[in-house]
RNA sequence: GGAGAGAUGGCAGAGCGGUCUAAUGCGGCGGUCUUGAAAACCGUUGACCCAAAAGGUCCGGGGGUUCGAAUCCCUCUCUCUCCGCCA
């Protein structure tokens, strides 16, 4: 197995266990909200939790002994009682040969309680509405008011042609669909919208990083992309590296295997980074233009906070990219997800979604997610309370903002008979008004 | 890619087969003194499993030798130095 080698030495499910063994019923009911179909994963975990405590209660009876006796041998040595060492050594000799059995039989019930509860997904919390799909997804609220279009208005695929800002075919030709290829004023305005989205961030006490593009596997299990996502990253095998499906991945595990200052909290961070993601089995869905790519670049948002506080976080973190999409003047709306529609590792999730004029179509821009301790359990991301006790931080994350479908949208709601008339906002940073 | 050196607690750094339950220093925390602070002095201070006690685990990861490993051997990863290549 894959994960084999850096699950081993931890011991990270322990908490996640914790609320196995104490409430299981609970926790079904909520893996039920998120529409989770292995349920029965839930009671064959518990069963091999208790199978371990007892191995575990045996061997290191054992172990114990074990050592009592070697310190005994030392000190009969230096005493020069030939004998009673010898003695001592056969004692401890059998010991051993009882000791290899337990453990193998632990190593063995270890590793099987390990591949079932990395299947497991976070739980929701419970704000979180049940419902299967995407339709069952409540909106919060709309803001920003949708543009009234002349007749010939046309798609973002089109206006792209129609000005020479991005080439889908030579992107195609260099590497495959869905690379696309920007160019000229097409290339400028993502650099402008990058800028300008890190500056907003920077400005509101986000600490900018540049990250990695790949990440070990580790740092991928860490955040909840493997297991569970494994088929939608690029993988190099030769030096067994994903390629980043966002900055969050990178970005998160700054933080993996310490224990933070409490001063420190909250941690804020901003990294902008290009995305990869394979998208299997979405063909022909939604894939035209800018809707669906391969690489995209985004601008993403993370937080380290306190237990108590990352419900607030998250409101500020929602309030934060809405305020942001006012500024690029675009209509949107607010989705909070319902269960079953919420990734692996999400405990509560708000989408934000922007309205495309031309193909009359909302699009998601972001995602704004509260982890708890979903990640920084896997990754042991903790600070010291008030009682010197370490206790693991909540984690956050958040598209503030993603560029493709952002692009597509200014192109469309903004065409004009002498161009695309862009925000305000964006004038200095694109230098300039109008793409023509 | 080649050669060599190394990886120890928040940091620095000793230990190189048997009270290591890891010295020492710095830092942190508490206290004495002080109007307060600094300095000085005293004390304290790693993580993890187990409901807890008892106990156990952890000296980069994994494996081995041994009654006993931070210490010896193998292997992987990473870091540093030098050489090669190169933006």
């Amino acid at each position: 197995m894959l994960l084999k080698n850096y699950l081993c030495e931890n011991q990270y499910y322990m908490l996640q266990l914790q609320a196995l063994r104490q409430n299981p019923e609970w926790v079904k009911e909520r893996l039920a909200i998120k529409n989770f179909a292995q349920i029965n994963l839930v009671d064959e975990i518990i069963e091999l939790d208790a199978k371990i405590r007892n191995l575990k209660v045996e061997s290191e009876k054992i172990q114990a002994s074990i050592n009592g006796a070697s310190k005994g041998i030392g000190i009969l040595m230096k005493e020069g009682d030939k004998e009673g060492t010898e003695k001592m050594k056969k004692a401890v000799a059998d010991l051993k040969e009882n000791l290899a059995g337990l453990r193998g039989d632990l190593f063995l019930t270890e590793s099987e309680l390990e591949e079932k509860i990395i299947l497991l997904p976070n739980l929701p919390s419970d704000k979180v509405l049940a419902g299967k799909t995407p339709a069952d997804n409540v909106v919060v609220r709309e803001g920003g008011s949708k543009p009234k279009l002349p007749a010939d208005a046309i798609p973002h695929w089109d206006l792209i042609k129609k000005y020479d800002i991005v080439d889908f075919e030579t992107g195609a030709k260099i590497t495959g669909s869905g690379f696309p290829l920007y160019k000229g004023k097409g290339a400028k305005l993502q650099r402008a919208l990058i800028q300008y989205f890190l500056d907003y961030n920077t400005a509101a006490g986000y600490t900018e990083y540049l990250p990695p593009f790949m990440v070990n596997e580790a740092s991928a299990y860490g955040t909840g992309q493997l297991p569970d996502k494994e088929g939608q990253m690029y993988y190099m095998p030769a030096d067994n590296f994903y390629m980043i499906p966002t900055s969050e991945v990178p970005v998160t595990n700054i933080y993996r295997d310490e224990i933070v200052k409490e001063n420190d909290l909250p941690i804020k961070i901003t990294a902008y980074s290009p995305c990869f993601r394979r998208e299997a089995g979405s063909f022909g869905k939604d894939v035209r233009g800018l809707n669906r790519v391969h690489q995209f670049d985004k601008v993403e948002i993370v937080q380290l906070v306190y237990p108590e506080k990352s419900y607030d976080v998250l409101e500020e973190m929602v309030n934060h990219v809405e305020k942001l999409l006012h500024t690029l003047e675009l209509p949107y709306r607010i989705l909070k997800l319902c269960g079953g529609d919420m990734s692996f590792a999400s405990a509560l999730t708000y989408d934000f979604e922007v309205y495309s004029a031309a193909q009359d179509k909302w699009l998601e821009v972001s995602s704004v997610s509260n982890f708890e301790t979903f990640q920084t359990n896997r990754m042991k991301i903790r600070f010291k309370d008030s009682n010197g006790k370490s206790q693991l931080v909540h984690s956050l994350n958040g598209s503030s903002l993603a560029l493709p479908r952002i692009v597509a949208c200014l192109l469309e709601n903004n065409q004009a008979p002498d161009g695309i008339i862009l925000p305000a906002v964006l004038h200095s940073y694109f230098g300039g008004s109008v793409i023509s």
